[in-house]
Parts: structure tokens; sequence; C-alpha cells
RNA sequence: GGCGGCAUAGCCAAGUGGUAAGGCACAGGUCUGCAACACCUUCAUCCCCAGUUCAAAUCUGGGUGCCGCCUCCA
């Protein structure tokens, strides 16, 4: 497999350190909010990088921090009276509810801040002993000038740094210089500190990271992702800490997502230009947005709005429509008794899933392996009919399911019973059918999609599916 | 100022040297009592200019436009 690696500024093929194995972190949500759907990008890209990773045989470790320690968590907490802990332990659960929406399934563990202070303040007495941290009166610094290779992620030489952000870089006459920066905060409010070699205090932003995934995956990693807005400072200053700590490489592959956005600009909470998934899930269902967003490959930025959410919602039903027929001739298929091999147009399907894997091993094509999906969606829907035997359709829902559940996508079970009422129209509008009461049948029909019930007629039965 | 990205049909989006995937919308058709679903058909020469090449959306140079990072941010 070929992932563009940011610290090479190309593509390479994916060498894991240990065979078959992948180590993965990803940085998490700061639990002081719902989380908008440009948060949402990384969580579904590499979800859905860790699913391939899975199913060509991967072992996968993936961890994805929760910040809870952190100034806007305490901003929250002071504007709502009350406690920090009690804000992010609130948005943690809600973030499992949106993940959960949006089939991002749970990583093999997901460290908060406020449990790991022990790896983090050890961390940072391992970088004092190294020459790369000081210690200014209970504020702890990393010394940015000792790190030699500052700046290889980012591409940013630490001079145009200073340049590019003069006067936007606070002037703490504390620092040694304007570039170093927090490890380890000193207490002011009282509220959310720990008891450290400082004195009391919090860490910084960035040192959880590093002492997170060191703690949970050891001194370097396979892949460290997130989006395209952490490459500077965040990931920079996680690769100077780590590798200062360890003199050894932190990760090997960094993999960065994409913006949303909202025409053409950067959707992001300080712009108030976002739309949370919350409050999209009101609308319509989430596992759409996860479609709308594996429709281009993680590294291009999308263009959000509801109108494309739709396009998205019709092109997702399309694989639906698919899959339930599937489902329909297998239940009500008159040969359904009939064993009868597989037949050969169906063992050629084996041709989508070599491609869906060159696109996905192609630095996670997912616009291309949705082409795929579509591709045999036609195939199916072209050539199956009421006389295709049991183990063909079987055969055809096995591949279908297998290549969709990479993606997450079509992931839903299409419920199996309708309300009795529901039940009982649809079995009037049968008898007015046959009745040739064409009147009363339409009739019937126009009631249930007010109740979001569509029917179609088939050879072989009413079929009916719900519309959102 | 430094670093980076993008520009493909009405809309979305793949394609990085061999003659434009896929989806949405639209139009015509088959199927249907009518629909719906499905299927068939139709629908672009790839921002502009110059160059390299037998051959370029794809490479090179120059433009134009848009965006991002350098500051909390996925």
């Amino acid at each position: 497999m070929r992932l563009y690696n940011t610290l090479k500024q190309r593509k390479e093929e994916f060498i894991p350190i240990n065979e078959k194995h992948v180590k993965m972190y990803v940085c998490g949500p700061t639990v002081y909010n719902f989380f908008h759907i440009g948060n949402a990008r990384p969580f579904i890209v590499f979800d859905v990088l860790r699913r391939y990773f899975e199913y060509i045989g991967y072992k996968v470790e993936y961890i994805q921090n929760f910040t809870d320690v952190d100034d806007k968590i305490i901003n929250k907490a002071f504007e709502e009276g009350i406690s920090p802990t009690e804000v992010s332990e609130k948005y943690i659960k809600e973030y499992f509810v949106d993940a959960d929406g949006l089939g991002v399934n749970r990583a093999t563990a997901h460290p908060k801040v406020s449990e790991n202070i022990d790896a983090i303040i050890n961390m940072i007495e391992k970088l004092i002993e190294n020459g790369l941290a000081y210690d200014v009166d209970g504020n702890v610094y990393y010394r940015v000038a000792k790190f030699k290779s500052y700046g290889k992620l980012s591409k940013q030489a630490t001079k145009d740094l200073e340049n590019g952000a003069s006067g936007r870089i606070l002037i703490n006459t504390e620092k040694e210089d304007p570039l170093d920066f927090a490890l380890w905060k000193k207490e002011k409010s009282g509220e959310l500190s720990w008891d450290s070699p400082w004195g009391k205090g919090r860490p910084g932003w960035h040192i959880e990271c590093s002492a997170m995934s060191r703690k949970f995956l050891g001194d370097t990693i396979d892949i460290h992702g997130g989006g395209q807005d952490l490459i500077f400072p965040h990931h920079e200053n996680e690769i100077a800490q780590s590798e200062g700590t360890t003199n050894k490489p932190f990760a090997n592959y960094w993999i960065h997502n994409g913006y949303i956005n909202i025409n053409n600009e950067k959707m992001s909470k300080s712009k108030g230009n976002f739309f949370t998934i919350r409050d999209i899930s009101q609308e319509i269902d989430l596992e759409v947005v996860r479609f709308f967003i594996l429709s281009a490959q993680y590294r291009n930025p999308i263009n959000f709005s509801k109108d494309l959410l739709k396009q998205a919602n019709t092109a997702l039903s399309r694989l639906y429509n698919t899959r339930d027929n599937l489902l329909f001739l297998l239940e009500n298929n008159r040969n359904v008794d009939n064993e009868g091999k597989i037949e050969d147009w169906v063992i050629s399907l084996s041709k989508y899933k070599k491609s869906f894997k060159e696109s996905m091993d192609d630095d996670l094509n997912t616009a291309e392996a949705l082409a795929v999906l579509f591709e045999l969606s036609k195939e199916i829907n072209s050539s199956i009919d009421e006389s295709t035997n049991r183990k063909s359709l079987e055969e055809c829902i096995s591949i279908f399911n297998e290549l969709t559940n990479v993606l997450g996508v079509v992931s839903k079970n299409k419920e199996k019973l309708l309300d009795v009422e529901i039940e009982e129209m649809i079995e009037r509008r049968q008898i007015a059918r046959i009745n040739k009461d064409f009147a009363m049948s339409d009739l019937i029909r126009d009631e249930l999609k007010e109740k979001g019930i569509i029917l179609e007629d088939t050879r072989d039965g009413v079929k009916w599916k719900r519309v959102q």
C-alpha cells in the first residue's frame, strides 16, 4: 500500500515496523463541545484506514486521545458553572454518540490527558535532563533552538517562523526564545492542576500526544495522523518532544487529511462557519455524511453544503437498493430451493475486489473505491433476476458486504417488520390493485409515502423501503 | 515575506504521458395499470499562453484565479 507521507512530501510504500502490524495514533478532540463535520473528517478517514489495514490482514493498534485538560474546557466550565471534569465527561459521552452515528469504530484505546499526567511529567523531566527544556518559576518551556531538525515536518525554517509570526507571537519575557512553547503551565485558577517537580500546574497542549503515544505504542510508531491544520505547530512540536526524549524517530508516516470548507473557506470553530454533526443528524442519517466524506480522496478539500449531502444521499440509496434487491430475491425467489452452482458471472465479480483493492492501495483513494462499488452494483443489478440461484445470490451479497464494510457504508440492517397499520395498508392496496381500483391503490400509496414508506411493485411481490 | 495546496461536464469527483472512471441532476427509451426501482441511450477534451514529445488533463516554463499554514483549530 502506498501512502502520502507529509514528512517526505510524496507517496511512499507503507512498510510497518513489525510485519503485519500497524501502530497508529490520531489526534482526537478537545472535549468542550459537540464536534463539527470538519472534525469528523479525520475520525472517518482514519477509521477507514484502520478498517482497510485489518481487511488486508494487519493487526492494528489504534490510539485516539481525548484532550480533557485545556483552556477551552476551563472556560466552558466557568460559563456553565460546572467543573471542567463535568464538561469533558459530558462531551466524551456525546463524542461517542456522534462517532457511533458516523460508523466510526472504537479505537484500541481512548486515553485521556487527565489520566496520563505521570507519563507527561516523566517526559518533561527527560527533556529537561536532555537540555531541551527549562523551568522558569513553575512554567516549563521547550527550547526549540536546541532541537536541530525543528521544522522538518512543516518545512519551516525557524527564522522564517519568527519573521512570519512577527507581532503575533506573544511577548513573553520568560521564554528564552519566542518560538519556545509551554510543556507545563503553572497553576493559575486553582482548578485542574496536578503536583509536579515544578509545582502545581497542568500540561501544555502538545506534550500530551507525545507522552500518550509513547506510553501506549512505544517510542516509534508507524503512523501519526490528523488534520492538516495540526502540522504546525502541534505535530512539529510533538516530533521535537518525542524525538528529543528518545532520540529515535517518532513516527514513520505522517498522514494529514484536507479540510472541509464552507463556500471554499475552511470550516472552523473560530470562524463560526461550522455545522455540528449533532445538528446534521437531525436532518439526515449520519451514514450519508460518512459517504459524502469518502466520496473525495482524503487529502483534497471538500466543500460542504446541504445540497451536496442530498446528492450523496441519493447516491448511497443506489447502493442500498442493490443490497436490498439481493435480499429480496433471496427471500422471495421462486428458485430459492435451487442450490445450483455459482454462476460464472458471479465468479468473475472478483475483478471488482481487485480494483477496489488497487484503489485503496493508492493512498486510500476512497472516491475511486466507491466508483468500483457502483460498477459492481450495476453489474449485479443487471444480472440478477428471479431465476438466479441461491448460491449465486449469497455470493453476490457476500462480495458486496465485504467491500462496503471496509468503507463502513451500507451498514444499516433493513427492518424486517413494519407497523401493523402499515402492513394493513399495503394489504388493502394489493386488494385494490387486484380489483383494478387504481384510484384507491394510488391513494393508499400516497398516504404511505406521507408516512415515509415507498412502495415498489415487482413480479415477486411488493417491496417497500423507508425514505428519510 | 516564508512554506504548501487547488483549478476536469449544470453540480460533486477520479484519472499524473497513450487519447476523459463513477455519482447527482437533465433528456429520450425499456419495464409498470400508473409510478418507483432497475436497465439502455445521450451529455466534457480537462483555467489561459508557450514549450518538450510520435503522443499531455497528465511533464516543463510563464500567467490568471482561489484556498490553507506560519496564531486556538480536524
